[in-house]
DNA sequence: TGTGCAAATTTTCGTTTT
DNA sequence: AAAACGAAAATTTGCACA
């Protein structure tokens, strides 16, 4: 071991000497080549216009030929890494095309790593003396001896190797191979000392196979990843480019990368704070239609509010008439037009339970039995006259019924049941010997304006509508066709009496409907109190009372509308009189 | 092993100076 | 007009990571 090492370590040390002597004798040429190449370049600018593309060679060929006689030691010091590329290519097919180049015989050892081996150790010691050789490798066309250096270490000793010292150069140019960089240039330029014209392109080939070897990615791979790169590359470019077409007002050509981005994140940032100031003021607008619709609801308000007092005061005077029979009949005539409509469509037969203005018969006759307490049979009713249409209710006509129907009284409970199927609005007038009447305008069965009529009577006051009505001039309840006054219903005291157990005994209305509950409420209050009732409109359909009147806003009709408003008039009678419309 | 990124290097192009 | 200069773009290369 220890001779091996001293044997290499001589070898080592004669190799460095010669590479002191190729380092002086190279930079002695670089030199020469320095004078020569400002003397080529005068020429060579000529040489350019004429081969566009040859221009590198010509500048490299042209040292070269001079050069290729020093070949085997290239220095590796400072001249070295000077620019200017002076590379002596004796031959010039080989200068332009590196990969192709074909390895010469005589350099294959390097290549070979068995006989490289020994050389190694010397090279690896080598290393210290000249640190980097693969710069100036590829400016030098012949210079083995850096290489030596470099891949040295990177190897760093492969002491194994048999001591060859006649051929040292040779495995410092194996050596360099290792560099990636260097070897499209170099292939050309490392000829191995001793035969330069031929040796040279050897190392190169076997730099490839080397570095293929050693590094996963060779040369083939290397140009791979170039064009992949490259194609990096064009997509960025690419993307600038879209970048730069979607920011308004930039130049085409006089905006770089850097500036695009630039412009861009400037035109994001005002982007960002236009979309800002919409959003304010589409919040801002958002309020003030709110507040618009506000306002808007409060003016509906206000104008239904002045409508409930024209429509108070209308009925008030109206009302106020001596006569209040007069009055009813007065409206009676209109009434009548629509009680005709209404027996038309008695005929027709039973509508559905609508709150429609017009009158049910059918309802009219279940809650209106025939006069004379006796129950009065539901079908047989080719008078429907008793029955009291309020067209009032309506929402167009403001004027309210004051059809005066006669009253049939109400039929026993046993019949009441069939006929107190039919729900309808039910508009029942009950007058009270022709004196004030009180109208109920409700969308609830018969059988639920019993039931309020029942409850009526039972009133706060516990009284009875006989108590209720002691004026009534006719006792007996006389069924409309018979009566004289049109829609004039004269109510018995005992009829109403049976109007109250009827409610109370309709299997089918064990509960009065809402509607029902609000009449009772109203009536009670109102009759006992027997003052108009001006409270606040009621949201109910119902408005019984003392010649309530049911008033629908023409301007509310066909709008949807949340509080609908209705009017309650209550006249100040004496609660003798029912009228229900 | 392929891919992306970054540093180093080279090339291109526009502007300024002589 | 050409050289000098500088900036930007393009290229090469090596490294790290999944």
């Amino acid at each position: 071991m220890s001779i091996e090492t001293l044997l290499e370590a001589a070898r080592f040390l004669e190799w460095q000497a010669q590479q002191q002597q190729r380092a002086r004798e190279e930079q002695e040429r670089l030199r020469l080549e320095r004078e020569r190449e400002q003397e080529q370049k005068k020429a060579s600018s000529l040489a350019r216009l004429a081969h566009a593309l040859p221009v590198e060679e010509a500048r490299i060929e042209a040292p070269s030929l001079p050069l290729s006689p020093l070949g085997p030691p290239p220095a590796p010091p400072p001249p070295l890494a000077t620019p200017t590329p002076l590379t002596v290519i004796p031959i010039p097919v080989v200068t332009n095309s590196p990969q192709p180049l074909p390895p010469p015989p005589p350099l294959p050892p390097a290549a070979q790593p068995l006989p490289l081996a020994p050389r190694q150790p010397a090279l690896v010691s080598t290393p210290g003396l000249s640190i980097k050789e693969p710069a100036p490798l590829p400016t030098r066309p012949q210079v083995p001896t850096p290489a030596p250096l470099l891949p040295d270490s990177k190897t760093t000793i492969p002491p194994t190797g048999s001591p060859k010292p006649l051929q040292p150069l040779p495995t410092p140019i194996l050596t360099i191979a290792p560099h990636p960089g260097v070897q499209p240039q170099l292939a050309p330029q490392q000829p191995p000392p001793p035969t330069l014209g031929t040796l040279k392109l050897a190392p190169a080939e076997e730099v490839k196979s080397s570095e293929q070897k050693k590094r996963p990615g060779g040369i083939g791979t290397r140009e791979v990843h170039n064009k992949l790169e490259k194609n990096r590359r064009a997509h960025l470019k690419e993307c600038f480019e879209t970048l730069k077409r979607n920011i308004p007002n930039v130049d085409d050509k006089k905006t770089s990368n850097l500036s695009v981005l630039r412009t861009a994140l400037r035109y994001i940032q005002s982007l960002k704070r236009k979309e800002k100031e919409y959003e304010h003021e589409m919040e801002r607008l958002a309020r003030e239609k709110i507040a618009t619709q506000q306002r808007l609801a409060e003016l509906k308000h206000e104008l239904s509010q002045w409508m409930d007092v024209l429509e108070i005061d209308r009925v008030l005077r109206q009302t106020g008439q001596p006569e209040d029979d007069q009055a009813s009949t007065s409206t009676a005539s209109e009434g009548e037009d629509n009680i005709d409509e209404d027996m038309e469509e008695d005929r027709a037969g039973l509508g559905p339970p609508k709150l429609s203005h017009r009158p049910q018969p059918e309802l009219l006759k279940s809650t209106l039995p025939p006069p004379s307490t006796a129950p009065v049979p539901l079908p047989p009713h080719p008078h429907p006259h008793p029955v009291a249409l309020s067209p009032a209710h309506l929402p167009v006509q403001q004027q309210p019924p004051q059809q005066k129907t006669p009253l049939p009284a109400p039929p026993p409970p046993p019949a009441a049941p069939a006929q107190t199927l039919v729900p309808a609005p039910a508009h029942l007038v009950a007058t009270a010997g022709g004196g004030s009447t009180v109208i109920a305008h409700t969308a609830t069965t018969h059988a639920s304006v019993i039931q309020t009529v029942n409850h009526v009577l039972q009133g706060p006051g516990g009284k009875h509508i006989a108590h209720i009505a002691p004026s009534a001039p006719s006792p007996a309840v006389q069924l409309a066709p018979a009566t004289p006054p049109i829609g004039h219903i004269t109510v018995h005291p005992a009829t109403l009496n049976h109007v109250a157990h009827l409610g109370s005994q309709l299997p089918l209305y064990p509960q009065p409907p809402v509607a029902v509950s609000h009449i009772a409420h109203t009536l009670s209050h109102q009759q006992v109190n027997g003052t108009a009732g001006l409270g606040p409109p009621a949201t109910v359909m119902a408005k019984p009372a003392v010649g309530a009147q049911v008033v629908h806003h023409p301007q509310l009709v066909g709008q949807t509308v949340l509080n609908p408003v209705t009017m309650v008039t209550m006249p100040s009678f004496p609660v003798s009189t029912l009228k229900l419309a």
